[in-house]
DNA sequence: TTGTAGGCGTTATCAA
DNA sequence: TTGATAACGCCTACAA
């Protein structure tokens, strides 16, 4: 039943139009070649007239570019992946490079045929290292040029970029373990390895001290999981003296349950997160968090990848340095005060 | 310096592989025909040893048809718009169509040139009603299947999907009008014919009463603009009983700035909303806000962008019914207590 | 059941 | 300065 779409004039048209041949309007077009002020403006009428425009996806298969890149986010909704997003968008503008966004979350277990599909249409792409092995691999054979963002590279074949997660736990840590929090529980998303290296990480800051923790594990990375969790978390045997959820996302939904709950935060309990979304800074109260520099990592991804595209990739996988920002959901316990 | 990508096997390849003709292995893949088994299993071994995947660039060119769709958000970090992308992708899964998205925010005034590539990559669009006319015509003339989203179409050339904004404007005001508020503010958009609509219906909510009404204008639909103007309209002249901001992110930035303006919400003033994101409802006092469905409306516009495509149109606009979400930021003020 | 050959709209190479 | 023409990789009548 599916028509196909009505089909344009062709390069072909103009160049009768013109009077001249389609190999000179294709340079005239690309701006490859001048040719006499007559033709040039015979052209330009022939093009006008008719109202052509080049057809990218014949462009692409002459050349074999299509000046597009894609990103594969897991979830849109997630601020955390708009900001990448935002940050990759600058960076291909700077290179040229048009970017195409593919959400993946829809398409559970975003299927190999989809991603294959996607990556003949672009010049390179950006995925999350939690990317299934084959998947990978399936792209690497096919030769696409890749940026993987959230972590290392499972594999040495491709470039990667992601922002340092233990260090973001360990910074985290320190800051509780200065302000005297002893008895923690962790919020993690056992899918995800970065979880569990932000875990690591805030365990480790507190070596030497005595320290008690809990985890908890999340199903998604989500407000509604924070929420879900909350009871279980806050009320189940002893309240800790703050939680921190591996995202903020989880920390918005526990901080939001744990009023209707009746816990006040800080007084009885702090809660951290991390990713420095928007809107952890309007809440009340505001969330400490640690940045992640989600829009710097979607940047940083971009330029990699245009690199590799143009010939002049830079090596190595770069590694931001997150940062912490101190609010009031995690002033001094109780107790200390 | 950019290095075109290396190109694959073809089904040439695969057709000497497997000893037939290329017409055999592109019927055979697309499952429009059977074989003998012996055949059929030589044609999937070479495709296996070669590693060939269709290439659908290829395949669009020969067919007409590209099986994606693309839609254009103004940004990508207003949850609104990332929601309409998650009801899009939905029914772009159900009609088998592949959704692909850009985002019209670092693209200033989203060139012509751009959308004109993209719209043809894709077997149709779907884009705000806000786009530039000259674009929209553009796109008309070009044969472009679209479909319009955040208000009717300019022109009656094209299909729409919108929730009501007249409605939903008058919905708050009714229920701000029972509530007993009578000096209302209202945080407008103006470079958005919807956020005039909303106002309208508003203020039509309360014909037959005495109310005064301010309006302000907002620059940017951001947390940081509500912010920005939250001094303005709380404390130059006297203290509205309500602020409704035209959307969510508004109201939530000058939920926040209230707060440290030590203004109190709701017991000095309410705030109001519209979109009712999922961080509204988290805040505290949690916000009152016009569901404008976005989910719903992705989800239509991409349906019927799916019967222009299939050539089973649906005509007519769609105007969905917002739902007012009645929160505690619009408790009734302290007068009337 | 299988194959041949022309077309989809450009670009690029080589001649003129 | 301009033009013919062979790719690019696939689909699809039409033939065999």
């Amino acid at each position: 039943m599916t028509m196909p779409r009505k089909r344009g004039p062709t390069i072909r048209d103009v160049a009768k139009a013109a009077a001249v041949s389609t190999a000179t309007v294709s340079k005239f077009m690309s701006g490859s070649q001048r040719f006499s002020a007559e033709v040039e403006a015979r052209i330009a009428a022939a093009v006008q007239q008719l109202g052509w425009s080049l057809n990218p996806m014949a462009r692409s298969m002459a050349t074999g570019l299509t000046g597009n890149v894609g990103m594969v986010v897991l979830d849109i909704c997630n601020p955390h992946f708009t900001s990448m997003v935002k940050g990759a968008a600058r960076a291909a503008k700077v290179a040229g490079l048009n970017l195409i966004v593919a959400d993946a979350a829809e398409t559970q277990a975003p299927e190999l045929a989809v991603l294959q599909a996607l990556a003949r249409r672009v010049d390179g792409l950006i995925v999350s290292a939690r990317l299934p092995r084959p998947m990978l691999e399936a792209l690497f054979a096919a030769g696409t040029p890749v940026v993987l963002y959230g972590g290392p590279s499972p594999q040495p074949n491709y470039q990667s970029v992601s922002c340092d997660n233990f260090l973001a736990g360990r910074i985290l840590g320190m800051h509780l373990r200065e302000r005297g929090f002893r008895r923690i529980s962790y919020i993690a998303f056992p899918v995800a390895p970065w979880s569990e290296e932000r875990w690591r990480g805030l365990q480790q800051a507190f070596d030497g001290v005595e320290a008690s923790f809990t985890v908890f594990h999340a199903t998604s990375p989500t407000t509604e999981e924070g929420e879900r969790l909350a009871s279980q978390v806050l009320l189940s045997g002893e309240m800790p003296e703050v939680v921190v959820g591996f995202n903020d996302l989880i920390a918005l939904g526990l901080l939001a349950e744990a009023r209707a709950l009746g816990v006040s935060v800080p007084a009885q309990v702090a809660v951290a997160g991390f990713d420095n979304t928007a809107y952890g800074r309007l809440q009340s109260p505001s969330l400490t968090s640690v940045d992640m520099l989600s829009e710097q990592v979607g940047e940083q991804a971009m330029l990699r990848l245009a690199g590799i595209i143009a010939g002049t990739p830079v090596d190595g996988d770069s590694v931001l340095r997150s940062r912490l920002v101190v609010r009031e959901s995690t002033a001094a316990p109780q107790a200390m005060v």
